[in-house]
DNA sequence: CTTAGTTGTGAATCCGGCT
DNA sequence: AAGCCGGATTCACAACTAA
């Protein structure tokens, strides 16, 4: 039984029916049956009609490429795309307590060159503009590995960029080894179809949804985990990159409508799937591997369809803006090379370009130059260090106060 | 007058003593100087000599890649790249309140096509690696109009991706129209000159600037904007994409060493040269547009730089000196015979006379012994095992420590 | 039942000097 | 040049256990 999920939906079963694997049989016309054709901003929802022929809601097994290719052109309004990312991991990593990372090594996930993975690349967005209707739209996400490929491919098929959109993770994995800065996102690419297409976006639902300010490029979004997660029988994850729902929600509130068809070339676990239908679109998933189809059937099936009220807003988690000390030199709120000291100036530190401080020898954050000074283990340094400001001494918490104030707009 | 910038520096005066232009002149010996192939990690910053012939803390007029062609090969440390955007433009974009929005439209961010700018990209990143050391760096910037072509092309060349890091704006441009997702971050990508440089990352100073939290791939910072932007005597602004010195900050502390050369083929009005200044490395700016040049040499001669223990590397753990468990035995801060225990004091082992561990029927170091105690492949038996003192458990890492002072003051 | 402490884990291109 | 081996390295959450 779960519980919730990222769009607060009460799913009573995992184990709902679930339907026969189901091989593609559209027609091959050519030509989009009239439903694909019509406009879908123009209609009310209960008014679209998709195309008989598209399979709908369902997940298809086998290549992407073929099975986009067997569908009409122009029948799809958005395709969302979680590609394999090529990551080209060396050896085994290990956490400082000596655990082992379980890493992405899937065969799926293996290309022999650049080369190939563009190849690669090129077939499926190509399968996909075709598939698109005119004023359909696209999104991809993926990590420095393979986001720049895909991106520039996008740009080479004629497909028109809208956004980057960063997804901040709010809890990714630590650089263990101390080697490079914690890869603490993904990065999605919108683009329409081509710069002439009349892409869908809901500028006043996410604005509502985001304290009335203008929805960024930078969404902060947790990892998918807990119940969301799908288990296998032996608590192990069914899938290795299973997308948090949340994310998709935004991805399908902000670019379409209900009633739309989205298509998602790398179904997984079906995370596209069921937030479609939660939220009254219409899915076509494709998944070469049966165990990941099976288990987003399943899923879906358990999905109760959201009322359309609750459509308007995705819920993000919010958390109070942490504020390094390096942002208030980065601010020139303190500068570099200032003086700080105690509240009885028994103590004093130089501040450093980079945010820490120096004592002595001593190099650190200011909670570790604070602790040293005193001789304790452990130390606020922002209620410890004072500068001096129009002859008085003042607290480093009241300058991260001002800055606060500043940050607050994000 | 310059107040404060994004290093909080105090710049007394804009009208100091601008250099002339400089023309590049250099050997094309091939061979890079003595002291472009020092490496500079185990000397001090007084002692590296960067070559003669290299044009250090000036900015060349002309073409950047017939100047970086110019330069010996490895002669430098780091780039940092602010490449023109690509921008496509369609007409004018004007404000709800009809005011036109400055937005760049200069003729060198126009190109004809995809293809004109992958070549152009091409060739700059060419000249680029070239000058590179091996173990050199490279920076690039970018927004999605061109930084997909710029990460696919760097992959290509050879370079490897280390992060990409999304510079999070504190106060972006809101989008007027409402029609895309407001556009608040631009891309840098850090790359490796190749998958077995050995690069620089100060991964504690970040660290430790950074609330003892390592630093993310997402920052947030403030667009350059008030005293810190450049402007004519009319008040307008002197080059369209200012960067923050505060970015340019991060960039430099995290990923070059003081005395280092880092070159900007698109120096512009000189962000990289004045934060280089300040920070005590060397630049070398290539700039085609003599009116931002002029600019950037009278920015750059007003910087006051840093007092050196600002921006000194700070020690970290990886490079202080080697001490073997020998020595603690030897200088009779441990004995031959007494007990070594883990924290929890489930595991015990012997010390021997030759500075080795025994337990039961095993002999080895004090790492091996650990592992070899906890089951596991590998152990920091500086920080696994402890001896007592004064009734209390004093990790072997105290020790060293103490090691370490008595070495330093010999 | 609450709370505090422990354990597990996530799309990761994750060491470097000396012999 | 390859191999050895010393020893440096983690954050946010969720789930579970113990008191």
């Amino acid at each position: 039984m779960k519980l919730r999920n990222g769009l607060g939906v009460m799913s009573t079963s995992r184990t709902g029916t679930a339907s026969a694997p189901v091989r593609i049989q559209v027609s091959r016309t050519g030509r989009p049956a009239l439903g694909a054709r019509m406009k879908a901003k123009s209609l009310l929802p209960s008014q679209i009609l998709p195309p008989r022929e598209l399979p709908l809601d369902q997940v298809i097994v086998g290549d992407c490429v073929a099975a986009i290719e067997a569908l009409p052109p122009g029948s799809v309004d958005l395709v969302f795309a979680d590609p394999p990312y090529n990551l080209q991991l060396g050896g085994d990593l290990r956490r400082p307590d000596d655990s082992l990372v379980d890493a992405v090594d899937d065969d799926w996930d293996k290309f022999a060159s650049f080369a190939d993975y563009d190849a690669f690349t090129r077939a499926w967005l190509t399968a996909c503009r075709r598939a698109l209707k005119p004023d359909g739209a696209l999104w991809v996400i993926g990590s420095y590995h393979n986001i720049f490929r895909v991106g520039s491919i996008l740009q080479d098929l004629g497909f028109w960029m809208l956004n980057d959109i960063v997804w901040r993770k709010a809890n990714p994995m630590p650089n263990f080894r101390g080697r490079r800065f914690t890869n603490a996102h993904e990065t999605l690419i919108w683009a329409a179809r081509g710069e002439a297409s009349k892409y869908t976006f809901h500028y006043e639902a996410l604005k509502g949804g985001n304290d009335d300010l203008q929805m960024r490029s930078d969404w902060y979004l947790p990892l998918c985990t807990g119940d969301e997660r799908l288990k296998d029988e032996k608590g192990a994850k069914v899938h290795p990159t299973q997308k948090p729902e949340s994310l998709l929600a935004r991805v399908l509130l902000s670019a379409s409508n209900p009633g739309d068809v989205v298509l998602d070339p790398f179904f997984g676990t079906g995370t596209t799937g069921a937030v479609a239908k939660a939220l009254g679109r219409h899915f076509i998933g494709v998944e070469r591997e049966e165990v990941y189809a099976k288990a987003a059937r399943e899923r879906i099936a358990a999905v109760q369809p959201l009322p359309p009220e609750a459509f308007a807003t995705a819920p993000s988690k919010r958390s109070e803006p942490r504020v390094p000390f390096l942002s208030l030199v980065e601010a020139g709120l303190v500068k570099a090379g200032e003086t700080v000291f105690d509240e009885k100036r028994r103590h004093s530190a130089t501040i450093r370009a980079d945010g820490t401080l120096v004592l002595g020898p001593a190099v650190g954050s200011i909670h570790k130059v604070g602790a040293l000074a005193q001789g304790l283990p452990a130390c606020n340094g922002w209620t410890f260090w004072h500068v001096e400001r129009e002859g008085k001494a003042m607290l480093l918490d009241v300058l991260r106060g001002e800055i606060r104030t500043q940050m607050a707009a994000a």
